[in-house]
RNA sequence: GCAGGGGUCGCCAAGCCUGGCCAAAGGCGCCGGACUUAAGAUCCGGUCCCGAAGGGGUUCGGGGGUUCAAAUCCCCUCCCCUGCACCA
């Protein structure tokens, strides 16, 4: 007969009653807190695999802390804002193939459901309703009265209030930036867009202004701004077109755009092309070849000094302005140039960075060692150039040429120089993309565009900067390492875009025609949460939100009379939330994937450090790995998806939850093995019938009361667990605690072989294993919670108390050895091929056991700190020869301190039985002389 | 390039912080045994090499070092993965 457990009925039950008992709804009490939320998910599409690990985390977690007493707070919302809904209604709309396979084939969608999905409401309803029915399917302990999407009217006041808070604190701001353009499709282009090139970042140029002796601007493009001080002449190429132009600078101001007069410049004919969309406005006045600016001189506007414009055709004109600083003591590239026209001596070369292991001109150096002979040979003045530039970044430090930057490191000093000289009106930056070729679908070669008029979050602030490093001082994260990487992501953060076009959103509140951008309305939403229940319960409306409400709630400004009549909303309500979110307030912990900690996670301790006051600011972040099935990747559009509803449907919520949360350890990926998740599912469904079994013999069988040897091992082993148990999971620790929990079952295993089989310490056992599990698979617990007749819900009983009084390390060290005995009679039995009738064991001499002792008591000693002290005593003299070594061998074999001769007396039958021999001897005569090898912890053998 | 993570006995994967219980947990796979009419499940045992007494040998990407002792600490080197933004 195939024994199964009929686990979608068992979980059905349960998730009912624990709805009617409303046993997940959280209200402020004397207890205290716990608020854990994870990041909400994007409902394009059903849950999968990935949100299972992410979201099962925290929902272990919630459940066992509140096993600890704790008041969770532990629920949800869907984040539905921005472009990928909206484009995923439009090609449903436009029944594009490829979307509908994907939906209807991995999402696990009726084709007939999907068809109708042709408005992003009606997604976000659809998906929304399938996000809450795998969630309750898999026995999530949410309070669902606080649910809610990010295009809920009333959020989108909440919003609303976040930008104000951030306008206020002069946060936000307008201006222009970067983007990837394609001027055919007069679009913005993201990487699905991009045909070539779609690793193509920005790179800023610095443009330094040089001046003509007729006072036009030669603006020399460079990534390499600190060799201004080094420049003996620039290049041009003689052979591409160059045009003098007048150009302007585009100011945004707040009624416009206004033209700034830059000057006269000379550059590229393609940079002027470029420039114009770069916030330059730029008027052609003639165009002619570069050959034409040779001889000229231009003045170097940092050091006042004068050079001549020399031909080189290593130029390019398809990057930056075509003209180019020369550099001969530091570039490859132009010291060959030089060299190539004969003019080093006539010129000179004039160092400006000084270089470990170089010379004064590192690049004539390199050049002469490489046996570079012309300019032709490009790779190796490649391999030069990249050499010499990684070196004197990394290691270069500007010298006495240098005025005002001498001593700096070339590190450093980049981004200070360019910033100073943009300051100073002497330079300005260009952007360019890191790849040559960058192109768009639509086959047309992209630029950068200047977008205009766009509305920023001033994640650049530096005092905000200093607020965000300042509270990842002092949160918490696992894994630890996360503390470096956010300050590295705070440091690196620049303005964002918070605003778009399209999407769905809420509007931005201070200039018409724009949407909060997706990633900026979800920052601060779990202070939403705690009083989303009062929102949703009392069903009060958008108007009712004002400014001075949340500004009540979550600063505790303003005056609550005044309020009262201003929202209509009873002064009763908004106490209660005030107080509620007081209550909650911090989160103790945030949950997410990897992939969040550049953006959600940073803008989430930045946002609340600019909003809230300091004791309202996140207090820990946790982030786990990546999943993928069987080895693959997933892909929302490619498979594998695993939607969380196939899980519950093929393994059940409870094998889900166990598998999801143990199979990896937290910061690890996860790879999720259909054959392990089947094993798992054996597991429960052997604690199951255990457990029916001890609840069927208690009916009828008497128990005895008194506590053998071998149930007090049990005790003692479960007792620890306990223990360890909640270290844990405290630090979310989940496999480590899963581990455990298949750790007890080995040691029941190991405690019927002994034997063991005392009603009262396997009801003991199962009740402290069924609390253990419950957090991970909770309905199969209270099945068997029931089922031993307990009072109550088990997922509310209180965590067991860890007994010291049971943990017994002697024991535990005797079935230790004891094992260690077996193993080594067994490794005889194997290596003799013998078949033993008589097992003779031999325990050591006392002088041993006294050598153990003095090990003991100075343990961390050296073994040469050791031998003095063990020699000063004059019983161990005689055995002088052997000391050493056995000192050895102890230390190695970790040997313990035990009363050896008592185990092995208890554990006689057994042994009889386990080896099917006639008799066990301990210590009798000594045959083939084998006593004089025993050691502590490691007894002789015989066999006979 | 910068930053972060990783490379362990067929595969997956612990151990590394806090050196000796490490030939290195656990799972999968494979082999053998018990149970069974049989299969499955379960239980027991084996799974780097050698070994007729619990032992020995060679291993933890590669090279070097520290130490009585290194998978674990230090230095160098090779390889792999992820992120570098306006996309959720």
């Amino acid at each position: 007969m195939i024994m199964s457990v009929d686990f979608k009925k068992i979980e059905k039950k349960w998730q009912e009653r624990w709805e009617k008992a409303r046993l997940f709804e959280a209200n402020p009490d004397e207890r205290e807190k716990f608020f854990i939320t994870a990041a909400f998910p994007y409902l394009n599409g059903v849950l999968h695999a990935g949100h299972l690990r992410t979201f099962t985390i925290p929902e272990v977690v919630a459940r066992f802390q509140r096993m600890k007493n704790r008041n969770v707070l532990w629920t949800f919302g869907y984040h539905v804002t921005g472009t990928p809904i909206l484009g995923l209604a439009e090609l449903i709309k436009n029944r594009d193939e490829k979307t509908i396979w994907a939906y209807t084939q991995l999402h696990g969608i009726p084709e007939e459901d999907l068809l109708e999905l042709t408005t992003p409401e009606k997604i976000v309803e659809y998906f929304s309703k399938k996000a809450e029915e795998a969630f309750k399917r898999m026995g999530f302990s949410l309070d669902w009265r606080r649910n809610f999407k990010t295009s809920d009217e009333v959020f989108t006041k909440f919003i609303e209030w976040q930008f104000y808070k951030l306008k206020e604190k002069g946060l936000i701001v307008k201006g222009s930036h970067p983007v990837r353009y394609c001027p055919s499709c007069d679009n913005p282009v993201e990487d699905h867009d991009i045909l070539i090139g779609e690793n193509a970042t920005l790179v800023e140029y610095t443009l330094i202004k040089f001046t003509t002796e007729d006072n036009c601007i030669m603006p020399m493009a460079t990534l390499r701004p600190e060799t201004v001080f080094g420049v003996t002449n620039v290049w041009v190429n003689p052979e591409a077109t160059y045009v003098k132009a007048k150009v302007y600078l585009e100011k945004e101001t707040d009624k416009g755009v206004k033209l700034i007069d830059n000057g006269i410049w000379i550059m590229a004919k393609e940079c002027a092309k470029k420039l114009k969309h770069q916030n330059r406005k730029i008027e052609i006045i003639e165009e002619f070849k570069g050959e034409k600016l040779v001889g000229k001189k231009v003045k170097n506007p940092i050091t006042g000094k004068e050079v001549p414009i020399l031909p080189a055709k290593f130029v390019k004109t398809n990057i930056g302005t075509g003209c180019v600083m020369s550099v001969p003591a530091h570039a490859p590239y132009d010291y060959i140039a030089l060299r190539d026209l004969g003019l080093v001596d006539k010129i000179g070369l004039i160092p400006l960075i000084k270089l470990p292991n170089y010379g004064k001109f590192p690049a004539k150096e390199i050049v002469e060692k490489m046996g570079i002979k012309s300019q032709e040979e490009e790779d190796k003045l490649e391999e030069a150039t990249k050499k010499i530039y990684k070196e004197e970044f990394h290691k270069g430090v500007l010298n006495e040429n240098c005025i005002g930057y001498e001593g700096l490191a070339v590190r450093e000093v980049k981004d200070k120089l360019t910033k100073d000289l943009i300051e100073k009106g002497l330079a300005e930056i260009m952007y360019e993309f890191s790849e040559e070729k960058v192109v768009c679908r639509c086959g047309c070669p992209c630029m950068v565009k200047m977008v205009k008029g766009q509305w920023f979050i001033k994640y650049s602030d530096e005092k905000w900067k200093e607020l965000a490093h300042k509270c990842i001082d002092r949160m918490k994260f696992i894994p630890e390492n996360l503390r470096q990487v956010f300050h590295e992501k705070i440091d690196w953060m620049k303005d964002k875009a918070c605003v778009r076009r399209r999407g769905l959103g809420t509007k931005f509140p201070f200039e018409e025609g724009w949407v909060i951008e997706s990633l900026s309305d979800s920052t601060i939403y779990p202070a939403y949460y705690t009083i989303a229940k009062y929102i949703n319960q009392y069903n009060i409306k958008p108007e009712q939100l004002t400014l001075t409400l949340f500004d009540y709630v979550f600063l505790g400004k303003g005056n609550i009379d005044e309020i009262e009549k201003e929202t209509g909303i009873s002064k009763d309500i908004i106490k209660n939330m005030r107080e509620e979110f007081l209550y909650y307030y911090p989160v103790d912990w945030r949950c997410s994937a990897k992939d969040l900690i550049p953006n959600h996670l940073t803008f989430y301790i930045f946002n609340h450090v600019a909003i809230f006051p300091e004791e309202h600011w996140p207090r820990g972040i946790v982030v786990n790995g990546y999943v993928t099935i069987e080895g693959k990747k997933l892909s929302k559009s490619k498979g594998p998806v695993l939607p969380v509803l196939e899980v519950a449907e093929k393994f059940g919520a409870d094998v889900g939850r166990f598998y999801i949360t143990t199979c990896a350890e937290l910061p690890q990926d996860a790879d999720i093995k259909f054959k392990e998740m089947e094993n798992t599912k054996k597991v429960l469904e052997r604690i199951y019938f255990l457990t029916k079994e001890v609840a069927d013999r208690k009916k009828t069988e008497k128990v005895n009361e008194e506590l053998t040897y071998i149930d007090q091992w049990l005790l003692s082993v479960l007792n620890k667990a306990i223990k360890q148990y909640s270290e844990f999971m405290d630090n979310f620790e989940l496999r480590k605690a899963g581990i455990l929990i298949y750790q007890l079952l080995d040691n029941l295993k190991w405690y019927k072989r002994r034997g063991g089989d005392n009603l009262n310490v396997l009801e003991e056992f199962l009740e402290v294993l069924i609390k253990l599990m419950c957090p991970f698979t909770p309905h199969i617990c209270e099945e068997m919670w029931e089922m031993l007749g307990k009072e109550g819900f088990v997922s509310t009983s209180k965590f067991p108390n860890v007994n010291e009084d049971f943990i017994n390390e002697e024991i535990e060290k005797g079935e230790e050895y004891l094992k260690a005995v077996i193993e080594d009679i067994k490794e005889i039995i194997n290596v003799a091929k013998v078949k033993p009738r008589k097992i003779y064991l031999y325990t050591a001499d006392d002088w041993k056991y006294d050598l153990l002792k003095i090990i003991k008591e100075n343990e961390g000693k050296t073994i040469k700190e050791l031998m003095p002290i063990i020699m000063k005593e004059s019983k161990f003299r005689k055995y002088g020869k052997e000391i050493p070594k056995v000192v050895n061998q102890l230390i190695k074999n970790n040997a313990e301190l035990i009363n050896e001769v008592k185990v092995l007396e208890n554990a006689k039958e057994f042994l009889k039985r386990e080896f099917d021999v006639e008799d066990v001897i301990i210590n009798g005569e000594d045959k083939a002389n084998k006593k004089r090898h025993a050691l502590p912890f490691k007894p002789a053998i015989y066999l006979e």
